[in-house]
DNA sequence: ACGATACTTCGCCATATAACGAATTATAAG
DNA sequence: CTTATAATTCGTTATATGGCGAAGTATCGT
């Protein structure tokens, strides 16, 4: 995570970041382990470039942290130690939001999650 | 708190209120102890109606509680038990800001928490 | 080398949000 | 009753943000 001038920047940067449903539901997704960007494509139903936007705000944020792996980019929920403050944000986040998964929205997430990329990546644009 | 259709709504009624540095401000100030509105309005230098807008924003999503007293309302973060989810984000705000504030602000907060209405609230229109 | 797939960057547009001042309401003081 | 103070509501304006598609980059398969 980056440097801040004060404490104000640098949580308003995460309050932010959390400010809107679809981050959010991507990170709810992101709860469950790791996806590639296909994958949330996918889930939140919208445009690629929106997605990657989406995430690289949370990427900024410090909230998610991401590998290449090929042609994919995986994410998954920050959790690298260092930083307690950065550590106690998701904690609280997990804790508000990973009982409530449930429903079409959970079936669909566990039928893309299962897929593997050969089977699943390479019909998401739209 | 008001009902919500889904843990999202919720969830992002939070963090929106959250996402807004002068907000953040205020509830710093607030983690000290309760503060009228004309307080606040010295402490962040912002026009009352501004301010009062902000109050509003924290007061709907449940940060903070408000009492009125004659023509004063002040206002505390909110406390009152009930809502597990509410406490823990309340504890997560301030673990993260409490120890934070120092410096000329600190002065100046203690300065105007110190005064009594009496010889503090008259001079706050600009 | 060439085409396809995964992702990012950029520019555009629509909507949301923060700020202010003016007008309004409520309470206290003269 | 009239004036002053504390706070709210409303209308306006400037800026921020979320959405998309088009174009660009990187990697894989043939």
């Amino acid at each position: 995570m980056a440097k801040y001038r004060n404490i104000i920047d640098e949580f308003t940067t995460l309050t932010k970041a959390l400010a809107d449903g679809q981050r959010v539901r991507a990170l709810r997704y992101l709860c469950e382990g790791e996806m590639c960007l296909c994958q949330l494509i996918e889930m939140l139903g919208l445009a690629p470039s929106t997605v990657s936007k989406h995430m690289s705000i949370l990427h900024q944020a410090g909230l998610v942290e991401s590998r290449k792996e090929g042609r994919w980019i995986y994410y998954r929920l920050a959790e690298s130690g260092g930083d307690v403050k950065l550590a106690g944000t998701i904690r609280w986040l997990r804790e508000y939001l990973e009982a409530e998964l449930m429903g079409e929205e959970l079936t669909k997430l566990r039928e893309i999650r299962r897929m593997k990329r050969e089977s699943f990546c390479s019909h998401y644009q739209r």
